[in-house]
DNA sequence: CTGTTAGCGCGTTCAG
DNA sequence: CTGAACGCGCTAACAG
């Protein structure tokens, strides 16, 4: 029932080599040919085997697309605008993810095994590797890409994430915060070139450039999820009552910052001002000011850049994206009342 | 470089074939045998080529997962439980996603040939098809699950929407609401076995119930997202201004909602309440009442099932999933004063 | 329990 | 521009 290449052959009374040529558009072949070919094809619904067809020639047509998240909204929106531009292409896109225990530390690790002689060119999204993880990787020999993320030398799609920390500090350092806190990702986040990194660097950045000292009481880690967000600022507060403005690292972690605040009795941004990073869909349900990001079309920009790479060219070793400053209800002046004379107790709220 | 099964057996002192069985944990390889193999191939960093395992045995270890979004609550959960729980079977995962232009009406379809022999078998997320798509899916001739919408006789996971439905509606009723509204998804969106005409169909039941005609007045569209739910809770209100409850059909389409009511200058749930669908990790930010659903374990349930059918076994031909009311502050009594008094004129929100 | 032998269904030389 | 022949790397059926 399902055609073969030389049912295709036989019916358009040429040999399969011909078949093969035509159906793939290579030049060589007589153009009357190629067209009675591609109609018997399309008439008896073949399609070619991609296990026969990358066995012969060595390429699968597919990226493998590893990320450690699905559902979260940098992730989804990378993976999504990736895996429609390789579509695009005719790519076929393998979706990995990893295992992540925050208790254990760093727990996932990327198992090159499983990539092997499956992929033409590998997308890793979010995932701050280590060196030897990336070697790893590398050892595979083909292209790859990171996104919202680079290092080893290896080409990345980013953001200047040390000058979006900036914009959002001093956005709040112009509002007239001096105490500001800061919530960035997992204490073991030490990779170098990772964003929760920069983006502290920049947090510190534009605090010492406003004449503050950006104390370590400042700092927490909210794990970029809603619910460490909303443990982070309980325990920024606890260190550091006398904060009026909290920087987070993700819409995420903010959204967590808001509820967090709410469950302390405080009021945005009466009582303290709330920023995040990304651009978060939900974002505009609780007012969030941001440093919005366009995460799908750094999918996509990624996306073409494996394929620019698998067809033999040099692209950028780093793309840079911008992100815009979008200002919502969340931010404000800090409140005129002395620190500490309006603090409250926390409060556990329903639901 | 990349060691072949010759490499390997010739190290090992065997044929290929041995290797091959003792590799996938054949049973007819004597112990001692199949751990030098398995010793060898390790130490070459032997992985078998899956284009040419497919070519021979004609299975590709791949499921293929079909969805019209990954950037949404649902489908994300459920292409996150999926993958999880088929790449633990040693299984890939090819992801497919389809355009959709909501103004060219259902203008998304499933092509299946870029499916043939590539996979094993099919996961179909929230996307309702119509019988000629399910057809030409089935003439692949390979196992096919839906997650979320079931109909034409497939395998399917998914809620019991009539009775959810019901259960959201009781829920305002028993507070005390008659007029109720009810967000459902697209005006085109009438396969008979989608989750929304059910829900639809649930709220209806429960109103008469009661004694209540849901009028055609009380029922809008939300496509499904938060943008539409905005809209179309400022339709709802002009065409039913007396409304004192809405019942959406998802969480994103009920956040919209809340934010739609306060362009209106509505208060929630003082002038209107609104419950929502889903779960969504977000719905807490708003104190969103819902009725919860478990999306990643119907992902894993559904790839639980694809690769039962391809084992042979003839798995159940539906698992109907549970939900549980999630209450909030979102819901609450119905305004006091008299219908109509109350309403005041729309007011655009900056941001 | 193990080895030998055929393909699986294509892409790709190399002649013509 | 086209056809014939070979082989990609592995699994499966059959012997032994």
């Amino acid at each position: 029932m399902a055609a073969g290449i030389d049912d295709v052959a036989r019916a358009a009374g040429v040999s399969t080599a011909t078949v093969s040529r035509a159906l793939r558009g290579l030049p060589n072949v007589n153009a009357a040919t190629r067209d009675r070919v591609r109609l018997v094809a399309e008439q008896l619904g073949y399609v070619a085997s991609p296990s026969a067809a990358s066995l012969a020639s060595g390429r699968t047509r597919t990226i493998g697309l590893i990320s450690p998240f699905i559902n979260r909204w940098f992730f989804s929106n990378v993976i999504e605008g990736a895996e429609r531009a390789l579509r695009a292409q005719g790519f076929d896109v393998l979706l990995y993810t990893f295992e992540i225990d925050r208790s254990a530390g760093r727990a996932y690790r990327v198992d090159p095994a499983v990539l092997r002689r499956r992929v033409d060119g590998i997308l890793v999204v979010g995932l701050p590797l280590e060196e030897d993880e990336v070697r790893a990787l590398q050892g595979l020999g083909y292209p790859i890409v990171c996104v919202g993320w680079g290092g080893y030398g290896i080409t990345t799609v980013r953001l200047d994430d040390r000058g979006t920390a900036m914009a959002a500090t001093r956005h709040l350092l112009g509002l007239g915060h001096r105490r500001i806190g800061h919530i960035s990702g997992a204490p073991d986040d030490v990779s170098p070139w990772s964003p929760p990194v920069d983006r502290a660097e920049g947090w510190r950045e534009a605090m010492r450039e406003a004449g503050i000292e950006p104390g370590p009481e400042l700092e927490v880690h909210g794990h970029f999820d809603t619910a460490g967000g909303r443990e982070s600022v309980h325990e920024l507060l606890a260190h550091a009552p006398d904060v009026t403005a909290v920087f987070a690292s993700s819409d995420e972690m903010a959204m967590g910052a808001i509820l967090g605040l709410r469950d302390l009795n405080l009021r945005v941004p009466e009582d303290v001002s709330v920023i995040g990073v990304d651009g978060h869909d939900m974002g505009e349900l609780v007012g969030l000011t941001t440093m919005a990001q366009a995460a799908d079309e750094q999918g996509a920009a990624a996306a073409r850049l494996v394929l620019d790479m698998i067809a033999g060219f040099s692209p950028p070793k780093e793309i840079v994206y911008p992100t815009e400053l979008v200002r919502r209800t969340s931010t404000g002046p800090p409140p005129p009342l002395a620190p500490g004379a309006r603090r409250a107790r926390p409060v556990r709220r329903a639901g």
